[in-house]
Order: C-alpha cells, then sequence, then structure tokens
RNA sequence: GCCGAAGUGGCGAAAUCGGUAUACGCACGAGACUCAAAAUCUCGCGAGCGCAAGCUCAUGGGGGUUCGAUUCCCCCCUUCGGCACCA
C-alpha cells in the first residue's frame, strides 16, 4: 500500500486480479440457496459511453458487489443491443458497413466498461448482431408464427417520395425526410406483427404479481398503455344503403345526445360509399400529416368533414351525419364514434368548432332538489353548456330510459341493444398489435420465404440462422438494401424447391432486448436458445434496472415475450422482473459549433464554456474560453441517446479515476431522479476517497495488536464508545439504504462516519487496546461498504489492513451492526409552542411520556413563553418533539 | 393533445410514518501549516432585523385540513419522460 491514494495505481491492477481469479465469475449452484440476478438494461453500441451509462451500469454495479458480500451467488452479465438504425445511417453517410461499425463501437465501448471495472461476468457477453444471437430471434419467430401470434397485415409507413424509401419516425420528424427535405407521405405496404393484444388482459392481472416490487409510476403508465375500457360496439344503419357502422362506446347511457357519429379519416366506410371528392382529398391529407406530426403539441386542431352520408341512430330512431376527422383513429376501437358533445370533452370540442347541435342527456344527481325526469322544457333542445359534463348521473331527454341512474342505464341498455341484435358487451384496448416489420438491412431477417407456389413458407428450423450479407448498397434511397442483394433474395422453396424469394424486412430490435436475459443464463448455447435447468437456476431477474424512458415499450414486450415462452414450455412463470428501479434521464447540456462540412459539430468540454442563466435556469448565453480569446458557442442541445453528443466520461474517468468518478454519479442525486450532469462536485468523491485511504495507511500498522473482540479489549474509552455508536448506526443506515437503492444516502453517512473518525482523539502511537478495536472496527466496515461504491481502493484498503487474497475470495462479508450499540442512549427533543420551536431538552432515550412532558414544560425559555397563558394542551411524539399549545 | 413524474440555500441534495427544514457534499469566506503554492487540517456559511440574547420570513405560486404540512387535499405555473419505426 502506497503512502497516497492514486487511482491510476491500482485500478488497473485490480482490474487485472479481478480478470485472473474470475472474480465475477458466476455459474448455478445448486448448494448456494442464496442466489441474486442483477441486471441492468441492454445498452446501445453508440460508439462512446454517455454519463447515463455510467450511472446505470454503477447502479447495478453497487447492487452486484453489496449482494456478492452478502454472499449471494451473483449474476451480473452485459451485452449489446447492436442491431438497429444507427449504424445504417452510418453506412448510409460513410460508407462503412454496418457490422464493421457496430462491432469497433463495441470494442470501444468494451473498453471503457473495463476501464470502469464494472464486475460483469464477460464470459457471458452476448451481441444481438451475431448469427449465433439473431438465431434464436429467428426461431421464436417462427414459434410466435406456428402459434398464430406472428401475422401479416396492411399497415402504413413513412414514406418519402423524392428517394422512394421508407422512413424511420425519427427520420421524418418534422414531416420532411431526414436527408432530401422532402414532405414525408403515408404508404400502405403489408408487414408482419406479433399479436401482444391477445395478452392484453395477462398482462394487465399479472401485474398484481409485481407490484411492490415495480414502481407504482410504471405500472400506471403500462396499465394506461393497455388502456382497458369496457363498454358496448352498437352498429348505425347508413340510411339509403346496406353499409352498417359499428362504433364503439363506453357511455351508452348518452346515445341520446349523440349529434353526430364520427369515423376516422382511413376508416373502411371512407374507402366503400360513394363520396364527395373533397372528402376523400379530406382523408388523404389527414392521413398524411398524422405519419408526420408526432411531435408534442401535434393534433392541436380537430379537423373534420361532413360526408354527406347520415346514420340511424338504432335507439331514437333519429337521423344523424356521419363526418370523418382526424381525432378518431382507426387502430382504437373501431376506428368510429358516436359524438356525445354535452358528455365528452373532445366531442365537445369538435361540436363547438363545427357549430354542430349539443344536446344533455346527462344531469347532475341532485339530493336536495330531485328533478322530473321527463322535463318537457328540455326535449329536444340545444342546451347552452360551457363544456362537457363526463360525470355519471341521471339520464334526461332520453326516451323511456329517462331517470335512469347511468350505471343502470349502461347494463340495461346494452342488455337491451343484444337483445334487439344491433349491439353487444365489448372490452377494448388501446394497446395494439406489435408491427416487427422494418424495411431495413441492420436487423435480424424475418425467416419466411415466399413462393409463388405455396404462398408464405416459414424457413424449416434446421437452415436457421437465415444469416445477413456482409455486404449490400446504402443509398438511403429506393427499397431496403436487403432487396437488392440477389444471393439473399433469391432461394428455393422448402416445400416444393421452387424458385423462391426471402423476406427482405427484417425485426424490430425489441425484439433482441425482449428475451436476451434469458439468453446470458447459457449464452453460447447452439442447439437451443438457452438450458431450462440454467435458466430456472437464476430467473426471473431479481433486480433489474434501466432508464424510465422504458417504462412502458421494452418493459411491456419483455413481459409478453416471457409470457409466450411460459405458454411454449420454455419457463415456468410470467413475470420475468421481481423489482424494477427505473433511473432518472441524465440530461447534460452540451456545446458545440458548427463544422466546415456540412452537417458537423464541433463539441466543446463543458467546464470549457461559461454559461449565462435566464430566470428559469435555461441557458441565455454560452461563451467558450479559448486562449483568453472568447468565443461565443452555440446552439445548445440536451443530450439523447440517439444523437451521439453525451459528454464523454473518458476524461473523467482518466482525471478522477473510476473509483470517485462511480462513487460521484450515485451520490450525486437519488437514482431515480433526472440529474443535470456536472462534473463540479467530484472532488469532494475523491477527497473522501483520500480521507478513508490516509486513515487505513496511518492506522494499519498498529492495528495488527487490536485485540480480536471486544470482550477483552478493556474499557472503551467515552469517544471510542461514540465512535462504535457511530459505526454501528452507519452500518444499519447504509445497510437499510442499500436494500432500497438509496446510494446517495449511503454514501453520506459514510461520509459522516469518516469525520466522526478524524473527530476521535487517540492517535496510533498512544492508542490503548480498545481504542484499537474500535478504529479497526471502524476502518473495516468502512472498507466493505465501500467496495459496492469505490471496489479498486477498496480492494486496496482491505489488502493494506491485512487481508490476503481480495475481498471476494478472503471471506470478507458485509458488516453487521449490534443494535444496542447503533442506539442512541440520549435523545434531544425538540420543544414547541404553538409550533414554534422555542427550545431544546436532552432527556434519556427511554423517557417516558410524563417524564417529556415535564421536562419540555420546565425548560427555561419555555417557560418565558407560556408565562401567563393557559396551556390549552400538550401534544407529545416521544423520543422527537413536544408541542405546547396555549391561549 | 393524451399518459406518467418532478420543483427545497449560490449549486447537487437531506428530512422515507404529518413532528427540530436545509444532514452530506460542492462553491465561497476566514484561519493554521508553508519561503511560496498545491495538498491537508480547523472554523463559518438560507434571507432579513439585532451589539447580543433572540425575533421574523422561507421548501414553485395561491387556497384548505391540522396542535403541527417539504410531506395530505384542491386550483394554477414551470420543467422533464413516453406516445407504438431512436433504443
Amino acid at each position: 500500500m502506497d503512502e497516497k491514494y492514486f487511482a491510476e495505481n491500482i485500478e488497473e491492477k485490480w482490474q487485472r486480479r479481478w480478470e485472473q481469479s474470475g472474480a465475477f465469475e458466476a455459474e448455478p449452484d445448486p448448494a448456494r440457496a442464496k442466489h441474486f440476478y442483477c441486471l441492468e438494461m441492454l445498452p446501445y453500441p453508440s460508439g462512446f459511453l454517455h454519463i447515463g451509462h455510467v450511472r446505470n451500469y454503477s447502479i447495478g454495479d453497487a447492487l452486484a458487489w453489496f449482494k456478492r458480500l452478502q454472499g449471494y451467488n451473483v449474476l451480473h452479465p452485459i451485452g449489446w443491443d447492436s442491431f438497429g438504425q444507427p449504424a445504417e445511417q452510418a453506412a448510409i453517410k460513410r460508407g462503412v458497413m454496418p457490422r464493421e461499425w457496430t462491432e469497433s463501437n463495441i470494442e470501444h465501448m468494451r473498453g471503457q466498461f473495463k476501464q470502469l471495472g464494472l464486475s460483469f461476468d464477460w464470459r457471458r457477453e452476448i451481441a444481438a448482431h451475431t448469427p449465433e444471437y439473431y438465431k434464436w430471434d429467428q426461431w421464436f419467430f417462427l414459434k410466435m408464427l406456428e402459434r398464430g401470434l406472428a401475422y401479416k397485415k396492411i399497415s402504413p409507413v413513412n414514406w418519402c417520395p423524392a428517394e422512394e424509401t421508407v422512413l424511420s419516425n425519427e427520420q421524418s420528424s418534422g414531416g420532411v425526410c431526414w436527408r432530401c427535405g422532402a414532405s414525408v407521405e403515408k404508404r400502405d405496404i403489408e408487414q408482419w406483427f406479433f399479436r401482444i393484444t391477445s395478452y392484453a388482459e395477462q398482462l394487465l392481472d399479472d401485474m398484481r404479481e409485481i407490484e411492490g416490487g415495480w414502481p407504482e409510476r410504471v405500472l400506471t403508465m403500462q396499465r394506461n398503455w393497455i388502456g382497458r375500457s369496457e363498454g358496448a360496439y352498437i352498429e348505425f344503419q347508413i340510411k339509403d344503403t346496406d353499409e352498417r357502422v359499428r362504433v364503439f362506446t363506453t357511455r351508452i347511457d348518452t346515445i341520446y345526445g349523440a349529434n353526430a357519429v364520427v369515423v376516422a379519416p382511413d376508416h373502411p366506410l371512407i374507402e366503400r360509399a360513394p363520396l364527395r371528392e373533397d372528402v376523400r382529398r379530406f382523408a388523404e391529407r389527414v392521413r398524411t400529416e398524422r405519419m408526420a406530426a408526432r411531435a408534442p403539441g401535434a393534433l392541436e386542431e380537430k379537423e373534420g368533414i361532413n360526408t354527406g352520408l347520415l346514420a340511424v341512430n338504432p335507439f331514437s330512431g333519429e337521423s344523424v351525419p356521419v363526418w370523418a376527422a382526424n381525432y378518431v383513429l382507426n387502430e382504437y376501437g373501431t376506428g368510429a364514434v358516436m359524438s356525445v358533445p354535452a358528455h365528452d370533452e373532445r366531442d365537445f370540442e369538435f361540436a363547438q368548432k363545427y357549430s354542430l347541435p349539443i344536446r344533455r342527456v346527462i344531469e347532475r344527481i341532485s339530493h336536495d332538489q330531485p328533478r322530473i325526469a321527463h322535463d318537457p322544457a328540455h326535449e329536444d333542445q340545444s342546451v347552452a353548456m360551457d363544456q362537457a359534463f363526463t360525470e355519471h348521473g341521471i339520464l334526461v331527454n332520453s326516451g323511456d330510459w329517462s331517470g335512469k341512474l347511468s350505471d343502470d342505464a349502461k347494463r340495461e341498455m346494452t342488455g337491451f341493444a343484444e337483445s334487439k341484435g344491433f349491439g353487444e358487451r365489448a372490452v377494448t384496448y388501446r394497446l395494439r398489435d406489435w408491427g416487427v416489420s422494418r424495411q431495413r438491412f441492420w436487423g435480424a431477417p424475418i425467416p419466411v420465404i415466399y413462393c409463388d407456389v405455396c404462398g408464405v413458407v416459414p424457413v424449416p428450423e434446421s437452415d436457421l440462422p437465415v444469416v445477413l450479407p456482409e455486404r449490400a448498397e446504402f443509398t438511403g434511397a429506393g427499397q431496403s438494401p436487403l432487396a437488392s442483394v440477389p444471393e439473399f433474395v433469391n432461394t428455393t422453396c422448402p416445400k416444393c424447391e421452387g424458385p423462391a424469394r426471402r423476406e427482405t424486412d427484417t425485426m424490430d430490435t425489441f425484439v433482441d432486448s425482449s428475451w436476451y436475459f434469458f439468453r446470458y443464463c447459457d449464452p453460447h448455447n447452439a442447439e437451443a436458445p438457452f438450458d431450462r435447468e440454467k435458466v430456472a437456476y437464476w430467473t426471473p431477474i431479481d433486480q433489474y434496472i434501466g432508464g424510465v424512458e422504458h417504462a412502458v415499450m421494452h418493459l411491456l414486450y419483455m413481459r409478453f415475450w416471457t409470457k409466450f415462452m411460459r405458454d411454449i414450455g420454455l419457463v415456468s412463470f410470467g413475470e420475468p422482473v421481481k423489482k424494477l428501479m427505473t433511473q432518472g434521464m441524465v440530461v447534460a447540456e452540451t456545446f458545440y459549433r458548427e463544422g466546415e462540412e456540412a452537417g458537423q459539430k464541433i463539441y466543446f468540454n463543458p467546464s470549457d464554456v461559461e454559461v449565462v442563466r435566464d430566470d428559469k435556469g435555461r441557458i441565455a448565453s454560452a461563451t467558450l474560453i479559448d486562449d483568453g480569446h472568447p468565443v461565443t458557442v452555440g446552439p445548445f442541445e440536451k443530450m439523447s441517446k440517439s444523437a451521439n453528443n453525451g459528454v464523454d466520461p473518458h476524461e473523467m474517468i482518466s482525471a478522477y479515476g473510476s473509483d470517485a468518478t462511480r462513487m460521484f454519479v450515485l451520490f450525486a442525486a437519488p437514482v431515480e431522479n433526472d440529474l443535470r450532469w456536472q462534473e463540479a462536485g467530484i472532488d469532494g468523491a475523491l477527497r473522501f476517497l483520500r480521507r478513508v485511504y490516509s486513515f487505513v495507511y496511518r492506522w494499519r500498522e498498529r492495528l495488527r495488536d487490536a485485540p480480536k473482540d471486544a470482550a477483552s479489549a478493556g474499557e472503551f474509552s467515552p469517544g471510542a464508545r461514540r465512535l462504535r455508536h457511530e459505526t454501528h448506526r452507519t452500518i444499519e443506515r447504509v445497510t437499510n439504504d442499500f436494500e432500497s437503492l438509496r446510494y446517495n444516502t449511503a454514501v453520506a453517512a459514510m461520509m459522516e462516519l469518516s469525520n466522526a473518525l478524524g473527530d476521535f482523539k487517540a492517535a496510533p502511537l498512544s492508542a490503548t487496546p480498545s481504542d484499537l478495536f474500535a478504529v479497526r472496527e471502524t476502518l473495516e466496515s468502512l472498507v466493505l461498504m465501500l467496495a459496492p461504491f469505490a471496489p479498486h481502493v477498496a480492494e486496496e484498503m482491505w489488502d493494506g489492513l491485512g487481508h490476503e487474497g481480495g475481498l471476494l475470495q478472503s471471506g470478507a462479508c458485509w458488516p453487521t451492526f449490534d443494535e444496542a450499540l447503533a442506539r442512541r442512549d440520549e435523545v434531544e427533543i425538540a420543544v414547541q409552542v404553538n409550533g414554534k420551536l422555542r427550545g431544546r431538552v436532552s432527556l434519556s432515550a427511554d423517557a417516558s411520556e410524563e417524564e417529556t412532558r415535564a421536562a419540555a414544560l420546565n425548560d427555561e425559555r419555555v417557560r418565558a413563553w407560556t408565562e401567563g397563558k393557559q396551556i390549552v394542551k400538550t401534544v407529545v411524539v416521544p423520543g422527537r418533539l413536544v408541542n405546547v399549545v396555549v391561549r
């Protein structure tokens, strides 16, 4: 152990030793009952680490260390979500092949992960773009197909008319093509879907199993995303035709207030019915706009057009116009709604805009003023309302149903509609099937062959994987690059052996991340996606950690996938994740200047930029201090996952070491908070590590003579007793904090303990045996608790304290606390008079309520405030506070 | 627009069950050590008033419940995440 702590002298050394000893390699061991699967979300290999990665993997790594020290067999793997759009963009822009680009990114990021000293079992590394991995994506696709869960249907994509190519949402943001600026259109093509909707009910019901382990907000978002609603289908006859429009409503009780039937612009009726040209044009325009405009604030303005058709309300017999409007979605319900402006906010807004009649059919239930159900004054009148009344109530103006309560009316009217054959009870979901087709190169090829004779033929399992070609033309225009590789496309039909063509769509990358956590249990299996025994030992995941931005899609897909795997007998459970932690976004302001090449950006280190903020904390201006010549830089942007503009933490790690970097990123804020990243403050983490290190260095020689146990240490001085109390109290706090991932307060508690050690007056040379015992207890506990945050320096100090062979090999285990020592024997009671703090009294911790009250009332300052007043009551909170209420 | 969150000193934050608001750290100020600097150590540090003891105000804004509210309820403002082809 050197005298001074320098990260660069020890971090590589310990990383080498960990690798040589296989310290983080885990195997299923039936003898070890305590095992733990700790997983962070699969990283996309964008090229370099950003601070959000450092945070995510530091959170998981700390937990993995904590559990190992507690004696668990810990699985902590890592891999790469290496398919996806950016690799293809790089190919288009710079002509690099996606695989080369991806693999060099992986190599660089792997190096950065290793530099951080993250405790992964690297033998289990996987990458989605390797045939040995995506073979099983394809295998699962075939299983979905067998079960009728994969199917093809026509659905729209973004289309650039100039380049005749399919664009992603991101490539068409703002409604224009990312490369040529042409207005993006919508085009219908046939695509593959997974029938996630057939699991909608289970995805909802099974939330019961994970409640408590998952953040409530995530469950709420998923519940809303699935969007179950109970209601009814009702058929409206289209006048003078054989057509019927089926609407879905959750409020059949309001049907007498329907002033129109509104259909989506892409509703089949629009295609079929004889319509005016302007209606068709409107429908076409809205469909195009909807594809393009998904940004926040999209569809601000409700727009519609009267189709000229009339629909007959099956309850009232009334004819109402049929409109087409942009606020009705063809994907949801039946793509048609009855518009009841008096009782629905969107319909209300729409009716106001187009001056449609508004008829009130539900009244608030009034107890003091019972109203007449049949009020002739209300019949068939448009009532002035300034907003929709969306609550349940009592029906009025509703024929024979008037006077009924909404709840009863819903049930009875649905029954009536069923008996008359124009409606039925229905449950609908907002959730839509999962579109997995991508008209792109860099993904797992969908294992399907098209034969003119046999039609759609699945690739036989024995022919998997369908391997991506090494090279293709990447122009960014025209059809998918895969379609232009004849060796790939042209094949023979597995059934009839005649000439056939391969599917050129590849799979959504969410497929890769829907089951990768199972593959980690058996990452190199060539015969099956994994061995069931191995998976049964490790899964489900005990703790999953990742960004809150994945709260719905990724986490819903992996839940779906797990249920599917259960149904085909691969696993025995349906919920893949016991506990979920969603970390907040890391936002870093980045500063750049436009470069000389078009689209080139030159980034600056934020610490070299002087920032002026407005009163809302937004950047008003930023000046680069460059050789003393200030240069204004900008624009400024938020760090995002897709634009590779994050702050590279490499410099920070070089300057402060990975231990200080990791510790600081966890100390800076609670892990679920969004974090506006700034480097200022990291010095504090480094100073703390140095401080602990120098305590260890100074005491380590003498501590060899410390007594083995407290009983033989002799009498403890008051100072030593205080130190022991602090130590045990800190172990308690830190252990509790770890269990709920409150790392920021855990670090703070350890800092307090190191301050307490600094206050301990004994010097190494004059210390008594009991002093030595107390110091050793403190230092060993501190080093062990530090290990999950700063493993390299913890190893170095543990070694310095005379333990051979490394933390995980020397039998080190997480410190335990003695409750009696952790408890305080004297407490300070706050005394309030009328809720304002007026004094403090010190009492023994086990003082009774009466003693507490008496001591409080007897306090000099309190007496000054209560003198001459009447004491109305005293509230005593034992161990904390007394509030004296006076008049 | 819809769904989900967040807002506390100059800054990151703490107070987890309705009970002492600002722990811990950063920045800053003063001092010690030093020829000097760095490092380290000690002390101070929400705002206003006051010589002081102390008093008043303060947890985005407004209202409410309570002996007592950062915490619970209602309304509003601002910021962030997701919205199905970024992952």
